[in-house]
DNA sequence: CGCTAACCGAGACGGTACGTCCCGTCTTTAC
DNA sequence: GTAAAGACGGGACGTACCGTCTCGGTTAGCG
């Protein structure tokens, strides 16, 4: 496994089945393109992976990256400001990077493929976790408005999920301000501009 | 158009595409499959829709039954209840219905192919706008706190197919008017159970 | 079956794998080249044959022509004349035709695979049979000392067989007189060039 | 080459061909599958041999055991049970060996491969001059009839490779003695019952 | 009420990708 | 320092569908 050849074969092949992924989507993808973007034989290909789904699950442990560190705990309302940092990070996450442009492909493949499920709902579940918590917090802060924290997170969440798969417009990171007054907001709000 | 035969096989063939879209998923579905499935040979198949995607788009338009009529206009803050009927409606079509079996190959498809983008972004948008104008006026009541109508449709529709798509556990009907509250409500609140 | 694409297909596939069984042998024979030879796509040359075996063993009837009609009964001493003609037909076909240049991947075909046996073992069959009853009438009239025909036939089938398999040097059409007066021949000979 | 572990993986793995040879053909003929029968790494074996070829070529030089010392000089009609003897031999070479194993691959591979071809027809030739030396003595001697003693030769040994190769049916040496008498005597024969 | 036109199934055709196996070459590691 | 382990690119295997096509047979509905 610390063989070079196979570490540096790995790594082409997994970045290049995102790509696949990403430019045939789940249906589409094809074993033999994959190696060809590799520029690997197709045989190395099958050497590490019994087959597509397994390459498939592999290559999303790639994208398992957290949304980052807490945050550095600004002045006043700090929930609040973490709660926008999150879902901005999410808003972005579903705009641009890998993991949007796999989304649809694994939204399906989790239908078909138990471990590719098992990511996807981890994925979701571990940003939820976070949301939760902080809005819990906001709460019994008085920050935002009484309720269930759960319901909360999954407001929020889920319009930025929906904007992204069922409708033809993201969210873009100057929406997210509205979003969280809206759901989690009561009174007037001016939320700063914290993070890029 | 109008030779029986003809309309007994596009039935038939309509049918089956939408069984096999929920039993294998869009990355495993065959025509072969879809033209067994019908009772049907594969050239008549191939008679009536070029190829896989023509079917399926056609497949889905099929789906598309529209959430219900207005109301039987209840008494008292109708807005609100309107509300929950439309989102209960959509919970327990997310849960059980062919759309909810199709939908993550749909929004799959909709990555790849316009005319299924097409669909699904349509299909989508006359759900939101219904929701949106009755938040609208729910607002202009007094019955909901003030806000963005399309953000708060957002955070409502996006929270059930959150739960859909990207967690195990939809929104079970029960759940609506916690959800309902939570981004619509203000002050006390008490729905009553409306409808089944 | 009486499709003519069908016809077409399958005449082209039979007569390429006997040229690909000769110029690759037995070994090498591989079933893309078939094809090739044939200018016929892959998946037709298996619709018509499951594997390399059923494809070989359908080409091989192709060669069961046999050796020829009796004749047309000469003068005198007809079955010296007889058993001549059978051998030099024997002798041409294991240095020329079709049959000389799979013989090879033939008999080592035939010790994996039953098809290919039984198929061997009925073409020589038939050949002794005939040249051992020729035999037996020619020891009848005295043509040929006596003996056992059986052995005779093996004795000079066996000659033709062995230098074409084992030495560089296929046993020539002239050679076959000499051949036939050592085995079946005790007295004063002289058979004349009958036949081609 | 003189390392104890050279020797020792060249013969375990020459007798690994002829293994492999035998029961798997010369087409089924696996590297890999020899490594593994004699329990050494496959590229321990291509350090030795290039390639299929090579390895098949050497490994049959191993069977390269010449028919047997003169004779024990036996009373009357010496060559008469030279000459049964030898085939005695020949035929019970062609029914049990390893040589007999290997024969149908080794003349298909003799078509490919000139390395082989030699080899087989050295093989077969160092026999025939054997034989056709015996048959010239006992001619000389007045023990056979007359005729040319290659040609003699050729029928005798034919016979036994014809019915090895072509026939299921190979020579028990108890025909040996008729097989003789068929080709070479010409009067009332006795042959002894010399050797096993 | 019989004819013609369409629709039908069956399935051949050339392709492409699958996942498997083995080739012959090569690099790395461990004894 | 040699041998085992096994990665590498390559290529054929036999399978499954693809989308196109050619076939007869049947079934409609029009004349």
């Amino acid at each position: 496994m610390t063989d070079p050849r196979v570490l540096r074969s790995r790594g082409a092949l997994l970045e290049a089945a995102l790509d696949e992924l990403a430019a045939a989507g789940y249906a589409a993808f094809s074993m033999e393109s994959v190696a060809a973007r590799a520029g690997v034989g197709r045989s190395t290909l099958y050497r590490h992976w019994n087959d597509r789904l397994q390459l498939i699950a592999d290559a999303l442990e790639t994208l398992n990256v957290q949304p980052g560190p807490p945050d550095d705990a600004p002045a006043q309302e700090p929930e609040w400001g973490h709660v926008e940092k999150l879902l901005r990070h999410l808003a972005r996450a579903l705009t641009d990077s890998a993991v949007s442009r796999c989304l649809p492909a694994l939204v399906h493949a989790a239908e078909q493929d138990a471990g590719v499920r098992e990511f996807l709902q981890g994925y979701s579940l571990r940003r939820r976790q976070a949301l939760v918590s902080v809005i819990a917090d906001g709460i019994a802060r008085g920050e935002f408005r009484s309720g269930d924290p759960e319901t909360m997170a999954d407001a929020l969440s889920g319009a930025v999920f929906y904007r992204r798969l069922m409708t033809g417009l993201p969210v873009a990171p100057g929406e997210v301000p509205g979003l969280v007054a809206a759901v989690l907001g009561d009174r007037m709000r001016r939320p700063d501009r914290g993070e890029t």
